[in-house]
RNA sequence: GGUGCGGUAGCCAAGCGGUUAGGCAGUGGAUUGCAAAUCCACCUAGAUCGGUUCGACUCCGAUCCGCACCUCCA
């Protein structure tokens, strides 16, 4: 049984098969680095992240893609105001993006083509559209694309193009495009660009939108490759015509596979600046929440689902987590006592298959993880009666770092007693071998005030990070 | 108007035509010097109305409600 994978091109789940054997080459729709990305934006990252990490437990080699939109009306008009040029202005949310995506303990993707440097690529791609014919020039010397000669045009958003109601946007939009709906492939220079401009066979101007992310994908990726993601507010307009610029250049298929994630809402309504209801990554640390809450958050749900996002889940996640961490704590106490892996317990023997077999179908990470938590409970409850041996412990180790490549919130963050912590811990030993319990517990309280708790337990007192 | 997604216990969230999903919270108990952790027990759902079926949360239809997209929002 193999990886399935909803593909929004079919509507249905289909058996994911690259189209080199086991080498998996996906792109998937960066940020437009124009402010710090809000969690809403990472829920899609974070999405891209469990699909690549899954395909690499599954044993298929990946090439992801991620670009980086460096330049947009959005870009342009910030940087003008803050008065620095373009890539100077960028760099410092690329930046952020980065250090987030760390945060996040997201992988990185092997290529992240910024569009600003792959403006030469873009203009040939146009031109190879005007010879095909799906190019024009208007009077502003704008170069659109005319979705009419594109017989494919809607196949992904199944667009009913006589039921399309014209929104406002597309009215203030219609100048000089022989069909309202046709979209730019180079925008001509206007003066609000202030220096931001490159030249083309069509006069100064810069690249529209869409275009980007063909040229990219398919130099990096090539002409055809498995699988582009994004949010599902990308399907259109953005994918349907990179998909019409892309194909109509090449005469061949795309992506072959196309994955799109739900919104992240808060309070039921999709994150936005104009609502005012987004929060970016650093704002939610520094509410003292930890980036391994917040994959866990944006993880925990299907990604096709929307997500509700809540401070509430963040401090159930911290309890769930905890849970998970006390597990491996135990494990790794009695790992230590064992070098060579053994057998793994009977409880832990079904996890690995049912946890995979709940990501083969089309990622469903609630069955993967109720898979995890019930070897936990199984796992307590029968080590409470027999201890397993150190060598099981190793086993079972191993299996968790396995699980870890994919899930990525496994590990427990390093805890480093200090030496004063030390010494209230030996202090509070002597205590309660004296039974001076009143001493004992002023001891527990000066621990939690460091932020640790102490547990007395058959094996002496252990402590936790709080 | 077109297109799509969804409504599951206090909250979050899955699978499944009949057999306990899971997490968090809550209650009672075991354990503990007291705790913590853990275990045991309890609380235990399927928007509404029809239909199919021996049997429906699961399939079909209708209705209601919520959300999103319809030209540069992940």
């Amino acid at each position: 049984m193999g990886f399935k994978v909803y593909n929004t091109m079919s509507r249905c789940k289909e058996e994911l098969i690259p189209l080199e054997e086991g080498h998996v080459r996906m792109y998937t729709c960066g940020p437009t680095v124009y402010n710090y990305a809000h969690i809403g934006n990472f829920r899609a990252y974070m999405f891209e992240d469990l699909l690549r990490r899954h395909l690499k437990f599954s044993g298929f080699q990946v090439t992801q893609v991620q670009n980086l939109t460096d330049v947009d009306d959005k870009t342009i008009r910030a940087s003008i105001e803050q008065g620095l040029p373009l890539k100077e202005y960028t760099k410092t949310y690329i930046d952020a993006f980065f250090a987030d995506l760390a945060k996040l303990n997201i992988e990185p993707a092997e290529h992240y083509p910024a569009a600003t440097d792959f403006i030469p690529e873009m203009i040939a791609l146009i031109e190879k559209l005007f010879e095909k014919g799906y190019a024009y020039q208007s009077e502003d010397g704008s170069v659109y694309y005319s979705i009419d000669k594109f017989a494919g045009y809607g196949k992904l958003a199944r667009l009913d193009r006589e039921g399309m109601q014209s929104g406002a946007r597309v009215a203030q939009d219609e100048y000089d495009k022989d069909n309202a709906a046709d979209f730019a492939l180079w925008k001509a220079y206007v003066p609000e660009d202030g220096d931001v401009a490159w030249d083309s066979p069509w006069g100064r101007g810069r690249p529209g939108w869409h275009i980007e992310c063909s040229a990219m994908s398919m130099k990096l990726l090539g002409e055809s490759f498995d699988i582009h993601t994004g949010g599902v507010d990308n399907i259109f307009p953005h994918h349907e015509d990179e998909i019409a610029q892309s194909e109509a250049s090449t005469g061949k298929p795309y992506s072959k596979y196309w994955m799109h994630c739900g919104y992240l809402v808060v309070d039921g309504k999709k994150m936005s600046k104009s609502l005012g209801n987004f929060h970016t990554l650093r704002e939610i640390l520094d509410m003292g929440y930890t980036g391994r809450e917040v994959r866990y958050e944006l993880l925990s749900a299907h990604y096709r689902q929307s997500l509700n996002f809540a401070f509430k889940s963040l401090e159930a996640n911290r309890a769930a987590l905890k849970r998970l961490d006390e597990f491996y704590a135990k494990i790794k106490e009695t790992a230590a006592g064992g070098t060579e892996a053994g057998d793994l317990p009977e409880w832990a023997g079904g996890l690995r298959d049912r946890f995979g077999a709940a990501l083969d179908d089309d990622l469903n990470i609630s069955g993967a993880l109720a898979a995890l938590f019930d070897t936990v409970h199984a796992g307590n409850k029968a080590m409470a009666e027999v201890p397993i041996s150190g060598e099981q412990a190793v086993a079972v180790s191993n299996l968790w770092n396995e699980l870890d490549a994919v899930l990525g919130f496994l590990m427990p963050p390093e805890e480093e007693v200090s030496p004063d912590v030390a010494e209230l811990l030996e202090a509070r030993a002597a205590a309660r071998a004296a039974k001076d319990w009143a001493e004992s517990d002023r001891i527990r309280d000066a621990l939690a005030e460091l932020g640790w708790t102490v547990k007395d337990t058959p094996d002496g007192p252990k402590l936790r990070k709080l």
